[in-house]
Parts: C-alpha cells; structure tokens; sequence
DNA sequence: GTTGGCACTCGAAGTGATAGAGTGCTAATT
DNA sequence: AATTAGCACTCTATCACTTCGAGTGCCAAC
C-alpha cells in the first residue's frame, strides 16, 4: 500500500491541484511544501503514484494531476475535516430561516444558500411521498362542472387540483362522494392507493357508478400527482468560470445535461438508493467517471438526505468540479443539513 | 429617407448576417443577391447607410453588420413575415396540449415548445392576478393548531397554505371563520383585499378578536401570496452555441443575469406596460441596447402576452441574439401565442 | 533509499510573413 | 447625376517558426 511519504505527495498533489488548477510538479511541490527530501525523491514516489493509477499526465512534459482515484484516495482517507467559523454558521442558518412559509421554501432556501457558498450548483429533490399516507381528502364544487380536490398527506403537504365532474352533480352529492373516498383512503399510504382502492372506498354510497368513474379518477390522479418528484437546480451559470469548462463546448455539454432536470432527478434519486445504512454514512461522493450522466465526467456529486416529519428523506447537494475542495464543501452541506432538518422540524412539528 | 434599393441593401445585410454571422461587404452581397448594379454602387449605398447609423463596421476592413437602429428598422418596415408550414403547426399544437391538468401546464409547455422551436431561450410569466377576484376561500383544520387555508380565485387558480392558529381553536370555530371570511371577501378582487377588509368581514362572528387576529392574518397572506408572479425560464444554455458567446465572459454575464428569475421577471412585467393598444400592438421587441438588462445587449427580447378567462393576461417570449431569424421567430410566437388561448379557454371553461 | 545532474519533451507564447476580404477614393462612363 | 472600374490601402486571420520554461526520466554517485 501507500507509505506515509507518498500519502503525503499524493494529498499535496490533490491540494496544489484543486487551489491552482496547474498540473503541479516536483519542483513547486518542494517548494510549496516542507518535504525533507529532494526534487528527485518525489519524482521517484510521484513515478509510483502514477503506476498505481492515482495520479496521471496530461502530456509527457507536465506535471501531475490527480485521476479519478486518486481523488477517491484523497477523500477516503486522505482529507482533513474543516471546521466551519461561528459567522459562516449563523449566516446559513439566517438565509436558510429567512422568509419561510413552507418546506418546500426551506428547502429552496437550503440550495441557494449552498450554491453561493460553494460557488458550485446545488440541487435538491424533494422527498418521495410515497410512504407518507393520506390524512385528509376534500372536493368542493367551484361552479358546476368543475370541482377542486385538496389532498393532504401527513407529513403536511398539500396538492390541489381542478377537476371536471360532471355537470349535474349536486354539492351535496360531492360531499358524500368526498367523504367516502377520504374516509375509505385515510391512513393509506400512497404507495397503497391505486384506482381499485379508491373506488372500494365508495362502494356503499348511494350514488350510481356510472356518475362516481369521472370524479373517482380524478381524485386518484390528484392524489397520485402528489407523488411526482420536483428537483431544484441553482446557480448553474456559476460553472462556467471554472477553467475546466473554458472550452465551450464542455460547457455546453454540461449544461444541456443539467437543463434536463428530470435526467439528474432521476440519477440523484438511484443514488440515494447506495447510501450505506450500516455505517451511517452520511454522504454520497461521486468523482468523475463514476457519475454515468453525459458531460459530467469533470465533475463531482456530493448529495446527503435531509428528513420531513421522521419517515420522508429528500436528497439535497452540490455539483461541482472533480477539482473541488472536498472538505469544505462537505462541512457546508453538513451544516446545511443539520440546520434544514431542524428547520423542517420546527416548521412542520 | 431610404430609397428603394436602400432598403433592399439593408434587408439583404440583415438577412446575410443573420443566417453567417459574418460581417457582409460589398462583393458578396452581389454574388449572394441579383442586385443590377455593381459592387461599387453597394459600397456608395453601404456608406450612407452606415452615415445614417444603420450599420456599422467591426472594423476598418471588414463588412458591415446592422446596428441596433439598422435591426430596428428591418424588423419595422423590411422583414416579410414567414408562414409556418401546417407541419409545424400541427406540431405546436400536439406539444402544447400534450399531457395537460392545469393552466400552468399549458404556459411551460408553451415554453418549452417555443424554446425548442427556435434554439433561444423563451421565457414565461403566470398572469398577474390582481384583478382577479376570490370566488372561495375554505379553511380546515388538519390538527389541533394546524390549518388549511385554500383560496380559488376567478380564473381557477388555486392557492393552499397550512397555517398555525391557537391550539383551541375548534373545528366549529374554523368554519365559523372560514365561512364569515369567505361571505366577506367573495367577489372582491386581490387588489381590494386588504388586513382591514379581511378583518371587517369576520366583525359579526361571536369569536372573541384575540383569537382571529392570528388566523385573519394567516388567511390575508394566503390570499396575498396568490398574487406573486411566476417566472419560467427554459433554455438558458442553448445560447451557448451561439457565435455571439464564444467568448466566455459574455456568456457568463448573460447566464448570469438570466439565473436571476425575479429581475428578468421585473423587466419583462415592466415591458409589458409598453404595449401599445392603441394599434393592437400584440408584440413587443426589444433590441441589444435597448433591453436595460446587463449582459443582454447582444440579444433581443420578443413578447407577446396571453390570456386567461378574458381579463388576466401573462408573459411568454423569447430571448435570443440581436442577430436572429425575427420573421421565424416571431410567426411562431405567433401560433404558439394563438394556440395557448385556445387551449386555456378549453381547459377553463 | 536518496540525491544531483543532464538530456529530452512538449506546450505556451511570441514573431513574421502572407493571403484575402473589404474599404474609400478617383476618374471615366452612361 | 448616378454608376462603374480600378487601384491603393487596411486590417484580420492564419500558418510556420522560434524560443522559453517547467517538467520528466534516468543514471551514476552518495
């Protein structure tokens, strides 16, 4: 395995290479470090690194830069922790608290605030409702033909949609209709109501079939709607000044890969299936090649899971360059973290 | 004025730099156009017009591109209007109407389309609603403390909020609010809503004050948050295939001002007090230095606006170089603008 | 195992030289 | 008076060429 010496050059290479964004060679490591060996001793362990894959040429005569394992190195085992000031905490704890009426607003406030601290893109996802279950279900009739449908799930979220019904229904009719289904589906979870529960629910009021398929369907789609994941991407112009996207054409591949919201929300969500319960592992760092969405092989992933009323975990973290300083960008989404699940708490309890 | 061939000189420098994006001189607008006159009657004719300020040169030994003023008057009185093939049409159509439930699907698809369509940015306002009026407002409670608040307003926009009131306050008490709350704004527009409107419906209930302050209030910021203009955003990185942004510091300040949501959506609501009605005006185009926006004086701003339930209107457009197809882009803002009214009339009645 | 030394490599940056597209102006032509 | 041909001039883009410097690998010596 790797001796202390060279785990050092190996964190000095990474460390160089993510402040200056220069391949870095012996020369200036000697200089920027305090290694008490020559020039000539590092070229030696650098050789090494390099045929163990962790660090790589971009050409002959140049210095080295980390490969995508070596970075993994670096982050396993390699990095310090950094510790945030008491100015940078209290500042994230204001911006994600400022102005909040909903989780969603929280959650807003979270990658914002973690996208200008990073200077990177920030993403978060919205939790999957899935295993939350139904408290209540109301139709009202707005003018006749036309009915609104509230559901509301117990973790506090609330979806609506307008309906058509049809045109001779009665409000009294849409009540009973309203209180059957809410009734029949309360304390079901989503996952649980398909379009068959919904209309056993019903199945002794005294209103006839043929009026209840319409409405019946539309509940059921209301309800459903509220299962759809929203992802939320900031500050993806931020990338561009990073010199690893200074020929346009990464940019652009970049970007149009992030335009597609609904491809990273889907990526971000499997990931979140790799989280490693056992060792209470609270981060998902993806370098490189590891992330399999087109145009992001110069980036990283860093995600973790923030919580809603106990059962519901979102996902929420930052995209940015492989050459990212790892520790600090983790400390800010940790602290992020902690205070949006707080905050969430304080909201929701 | 401009005499006739003036004007065919002009039209044929637009047209040639809009489709090559380099600047045209003299010889190859004769070889690309069945001028009768030769290559040095252009240049006396290119003179003047440069003398007029219509186009201007790069610099001392190149062609002429048109200056803000030369597209200014190309788009007034020289381009000819393109007609959209029904293949296009039908497509539009299909686009827009795909998979809707509600209005606001129907304005991003409107978007997404029209973004799609012409390679540029397009961009959507949620109509403003404060001449709308409040046909509902229901409250319900979920749990001791906790509330629903659901607002229906006119055009079918809904809004929820979950709110805290006291932990006594009883169902009963609820509806008793709820209903005082609804038969005293009913009708009323946003506009005329206000605390001391809201506050004077409720003056004949029996709750005592102490109680409803917390909840008129709650209910106030629930109908006032209705009123807050959406801005939709779709293709920003389209623009960076562009030539006008190859190099990276346009595009970065472009991006930059654009990932701003709420001051493109200030200037484009700004904007849409300029139409003029008098000369039923549908579009509005804006062009390099005449957008106020920084960053933006190499694009153009086209918009028109849309309708919902006959007194609401919104926002959609597009955002794209100076150096852009405004004949296309504008007949097939055109459609979608035509199609999208369609389609919320269907949806809304 | 470490070091100094040296030949070698390769990209970045600078330097002319050249070609080409364009202009403005003048004098001739219609 | 408008148009045209011709010509000298300007400016950029590009290509080949050179130089410079940081970095490497390797070898012989410590």
């Amino acid at each position: 395995m790797l001796d202390a010496r060279k785990k050092q050059v190996l964190q000095a290479i990474v460390d160089d290479y993510v402040s200056t964004s220069e391949p870095v060679g012996s020369k200036s490591l000697i200089e920027r470090h305090n290694f008490s060996v020559s020039s000539a001793t590092l070229r030696n362990d650098m050789a090494e690194l390099e045929k163990m894959g962790l660090i790589e040429k971009p050409h002959t005569s140049a210095g080295r830069i980390p490969s995508d394992k070596g970075y993994r190195e670096y982050v396993n085992s390699l990095m310090r922790m950094d510790v945030l000031t008491e100015q940078d905490k209290s500042d994230i704890q204001a911006r994600i608290s400022d102005s909040v009426s909903q989780v969603t607003d929280l959650i807003r406030n979270a990658a914002d605030t973690l996208s200008d601290m990073t200077g990177y893109v920030s993403l978060a996802l919205t939790p999957k409702l899935a295993k939350s279950y139904l408290t209540q279900l109301k139709m009202m009739m707005i003018e006749p033909g036309k009915a609104l449908v509230v559901v509301v799930l117990s973790v506090g979220v609330v979806k609506d949609k307008i309906v058509r019904i049809p045109n001779f229904l009665t409000n009294e009719q849409i009540y009973q209709i309203s209180n059957a289904v809410e009734r029949g589906l309360c304390g079901k979870s989503l996952d649980e109501i398909t379009l068959i529960t919904v209309a056993s629910s019903v199945k002794d009021t005294p209103i006839p079939d043929s009026l209840l398929n319409q409405i019946l369907y539309e509940a059921y789609v209301t309800i459903k709607q509220a299962d759809k994941l929203d992802v939320y991407l900031e500050g993806e112009h931020k990338l561009l000044s990073l010199p690893e996207f200074k020929e346009l054409s990464r940019a652009q591949d970049l970007l149009g890969t992030l335009a597609d919201d609904g491809m990273v929300a889907g990526y971000v969500s499997e990931l979140g299936n790799s989280y490693d319960e056992t060792k209470d592992d609270k981060y998902l760092i993806r370098i490189g090649q590891e992330i399999t969405l087109e145009g992001l092989e110069e980036c990283s992933f860093i995600t973790t899971t923030y919580n809603v009323g106990g059962v519901l975990s979102g996902n929420i973290g930052i995209i940015g360059p492989k050459r990212m300083e790892y520790s600090k960008v983790i400390s800010q989404i940790d602290f992020v973290r902690m205070t949006l699940n707080d905050e969430i708490k304080k909201l929701t309890e």
